[in-house]
RNA sequence: GCGAAAGUGGCGGAAUGGCAGACGCGCAGGAUUCAGGAUCCUGUGGGGUAACACCUGUGGGGGUUCAAGUCCCCCCUUUCGCACCA
């Protein structure tokens, strides 16, 4: 073997090696083992990948070729998410088509990733933009359509007047358009395709319970979801046969409620506003559809305005105002509230806004039914100013009230969720068209599943324009097409779907990627889903995962698969930083990791981005520490170089490598990369002080280097004398006998402070501990003639002595 | 505001309630070398000492404990996510 480690000659020689021998290919059929880890797909930007991708990639990587040398059969595939409306901008900037501009990108990320020396599987790329692929998330969007869990409905978006576009909401920026700096985005209805996920909320709240995700992830995701229980409660609107409804989850402070609120979308706003009030409520109303959706929830001030009309508490027949406002929703519970100044900040505000009355309902400890109040209280408390509820306690009250509400058929216990349905309608080019097809005889039909897929036309003219409408409704040959079923002149859809769609579902492909008839082949399924580990960033802790979640339980209820949670371990990754802020490119803070794959080779780059901070929490990038990691791989290059195997290895080295083995694989386990890396930098120090190694501590470092610096290891394995890959070979036992040392050195405290050392065996007894501590020439200085009141003994830890 | 996480040397970071600062970078001194680089050895929180001893130290303030970076209470700061969800 070379003198000198050179990365450049390694890494070509084993991902040349690697792509012959199929190593990183397993059998997905036959596997007796099978272990399924992903990595979230990346979309693949224009300017290639970034450290960030190099940190989380590389992680997932070391997972997978751990569980391997463990033994199990590892399918690590990749693919790439190119549909969406990141590219298609980017097409626009430079003035290219996405059909020609995707393909150039995602070759540039297949040769970076594959530097990178991933165990991936490229036979099951996937690509979201080629017809092989989304002819199946069409497919899957007519399953759900079957299955009665798509709907078509009305939904507010934001509207550019100056583009004459819908824009999402990342292009809305404090209620400008991102484009047109001073032009105000407005809201607008339309009609547009949902996934019933709401249907599922009770049940991707449970799930959450048992599956091994992080737990911020699973917070987030509950956040979310956002379930309250409360009750709905009906109020009669004085003098009129109208019902106002409202939900609540305050059923318990009811006789404080001294003013209603209506969303100013709110159906019943045009028949409860009395005339003296109609052209100041019509004011309002116009201004705030007016306003875009981002900056009416941002207001700082509540607004709204009184509508004339009144309503009786049904509990105390007490009339008051109703108003509509800003600060209530449309799109949550009723539309309508209950206000209660007294113990709900926002009520509180407006109540002070609009000198409306506010009346304390729950009394804290030490307050009394008068008691004022400052601001408004939410804490606990017992019920006052409630006629027969007063001196309750308010988890009493709460049901007490509903009780007593449903008896008289006016309220009733009621679960609100803030989980929305998911609306999946893009009016944009660059995605898989929505496979439906209107018809003027016979409405809306499926495109049958044997006309799959919707091919994506490819067009020039996919800008936005001042139509208003999805780029594909100004493409004839597109749009015009016969009836499925009455075969007379109708219309495709043209709006597409949502890029969450097509990431929503990749996981369950991979395996299938060899099949063109079905979309999931069912043997292979079975065999490797659901996903063993996932690894992603948290900035897909919610919708990713949700929408990954809610499309792997509907196709279970369908019948396609038979779990309902894709993801057995989910662990998010931390993000790398740069400068102490995000990277991005309008910051120019990019750090791209070609140079630093050129200069050191992927081995030392992998290592290096493992062992800047913990795996689950990121950090800043930098490149200072570099060095270490490349001394580390050229040093265990010597020792290899150097290893005499007539050597006899001493007890305390034979010690080390079993204590580092016991160490590496629960941090490898845990991910904790870089306390592993400082445990494998430790061990070929201890060979370097207690050395000569053996063939078993050797090789007992190389596998343990092996999962972050692979080339390398193969190469030295292969100079071992090994003819098969190392990762073919099997993760070494470690006796747990060995993992201790024959003596152990620990501390003396004598009144909380160390004093002294002492080296005793490790199997000593306290009382010998104990006799070795006092004998100490410094404690006995300090504890002669003294009674002891305390005497501790943590056998492995240290001796503490109080007097 | 709500939710999640985090504050430890010059830097990245280690520490099942048990000797704080592992491992690495950097820095200083030395060896080797014509020189540079590489390599090897030693030292490296602060104060203090000729050297020890000793004192002090994990954002701030209290507390529990023989023992607290770690547990409890209050406060400050930072990052991330969600933001009028009744």
């Amino acid at each position: 073997m070379e003198e000198r480690y050179d990365s450049t000659t390694v890494e070509q020689k084993w991902r040349r090696l690697w792509h012959e021998r199929g190593t990183n290919s397993p059998n997905l059929r036959d596997a007796k083992r099978p272990y399924y880890t992903l990595m979230m797909f990346p979309y693949p930007s224009a300017e290639g990948l970034h450290v960030g991708h190099a940190f989380a990639f590389p992680g997932v990587d070391i997972h997978g070729r751990f569980k391997r040398l463990q033994g199990y059969d590892v399918f690590e595939p990749i693919g790439f998410d190119a549909f969406g409306i990141h590219s298609e901008n980017y097409a626009l900037k430079v003035g290219s088509n996405p059909i020609q501009l995707i393909p150039k990108t995602i070759d540039n990320f297949r040769r970076q990733l594959s530097r990178l020396g991933l165990m991936v599987d490229w036979r099951h790329e996937v690509d979201t933009t080629s017809p092989e692929y989304y002819r199946w998330t069409q497919w899957i969007f007519l399953q759900l359509y079957k299955h009665g869990l798509v709907v078509r409905k009305k939904a507010p978006v934001n509207w550019c007047p100056a583009c004459q576009t819908v824009l999402s909401n990342e292009q809305v920026i404090d209620g400008f358009c991102e484009r047109h700096p001073d032009v105000q985005v407005e809201q607008r209805s339309m009609e547009q395709w949902f996934f019933k996920i709401t249907q599922y909320a009770d049940r991707l709240l449970k799930n959450l319970d048992w599956i091994d995700w992080s737990e911020s992830t699973r917070a987030a995701q509950r956040n979310w979801i956002g379930r309250s229980d409360g009750a709905q409660i009906d109020f009669t609107v004085a003098d009129r046969s109208e019902k106002l409804r409202v939900f609540t989850t305050r059923p318990d402070t009811l006789f404080g409620a001294t003013y209603m609120v209506l969303a100013p979308e709110h159906a019943l706003v045009e028949s409860l506003t009395t005339a003296s009030q109609r052209a100041e409520v019509e004011a309002y109303r116009e201004r705030v559809s007016k306003m875009d959706l981002v900056t009416r929830k941002s207001l700082k001030e509540k607004t709204g305005v009184f509508t004339g009309s009144y309503a009786v508490n049904p509990v105390n027949d007490a009339r008051i105002p109703i108003w509509i406002a800003d600060y209530v929703l449309a799109e949550y519970g009723t539309g309508a509230i209950m206000a209660v100044p007294a113990h709900d900040e926002r009520d509180f505000d407006f109540a002070q806004l609009f000198k409306l009355p506010i009346i304390r309902v729950i009394a804290a400890d030490g307050d009394g039914a008068d008691t004022p109040l400052e601001a408004a209280y939410v804490g606990p408390g017992r019920l006052v100013n409630s006629g027969r509820f007063d001196g309750q306690g308010v988890a009493e009250a709460k049901p007490g009230i509903t009780a007593w509400l449903a008896e008289r058929a006016c309220g009733q216990a009621r679960v609100e969720f803030r989980l929305h349905d998911w609306c999946i309608s893009r009016q944009r080019y660059w995605g898989p068209p929505i496979p439906m097809i209107y018809c003027d005889a016979c409405g809306i039909v499926p495109v049958p599943e044997k006309d799959l897929p919707v091919v994506l036309p490819p067009t020039d003219d996919f800008r936005p324009d001042a139509s208003g409408i999805a780029p594909l409704a100004r493409v004839q040959s597109f749009y015009e097409v016969p009836c499925p079923q009455c075969g007379a002149q109708a219309r495709r859809e043209t709006d597409v779907s949502d890029t969450f769609l097509d990431s929503a579902w990749y996981f369950l492909r991979y395996p299938s990627t060899d099949r063109d008839d079905v979309a999931i082949d069912p043997e292979l399924t079975k065999k490797w889903l659901p996903v063993d580990m996932y690894i992603g960033g948290n900035e897909h802790a919610v919708l990713h995962l949700m929408y990954s979640r809610f499309i792997t339980m509907a196709l279970k209820d369908i019948g396609v698969i038979d779990f309902e949670e894709p993801f057995k371990k989910f662990r998010a990754h931390g993000l790398i930083i740069k400068d102490g802020a995000k990277m991005s490119k309008s910051r120019g803070n990019v750090v791209n990791p070609d140079q630093y794959l050129e200069k050191f080779g992927a081995d030392v780059f992998r290592m290096y981005m493992m062992f800047l901070g913990p795996y689950e929490e990121g950090g800043d990038f930098r490149d200072e520490g570099i060095t270490g990691i490349q001394r580390f791989l050229e040093a265990l290059w010597r020792q290899v170089r150097e290893l005499d195997v007539t050597a006899k290895v001493s007890d305390g080295l034979l010690r080390a490598t079993h204590k580092t083995l016991k160490k590496v694989q629960e941090d490898l386990e845990g991910l904790r990369y870089n306390t592993a890396i400082a445990a494998l930098m430790s061990l070929l120090n201890e060979i370097r002080r207690q050395g000569p190694a053996d063939r078993f501590v050797l090789e007992s470092l190389l596998l343990m280097v092996a999962p972050y610096a692979p080339h390398i290891a193969e190469e030295l394995w292969e100079a071992l004398g090994h003819t098969t890959s190392i990762f073919d070979a099997r993760w070494p036992a470690f006796d747990p006998a060995l993992t201790v040392d024959e003596t152990v050195e620990l501390g003396v405290q004598v009144n909380g402070k160390i004093r002294a050392r002492i080296v005793v065996a490790t199997s000593a007894s306290e009382d010998t501990i104990l006799a070795a501590a006092m004998a100490e020439p410094a404690v006995q200085a300090l504890i002669a003639g003294k009674e002891l009141k305390k005497k501790v003994v943590v056998p492995g830890r240290l001796v503490s002595l109080v007097l």
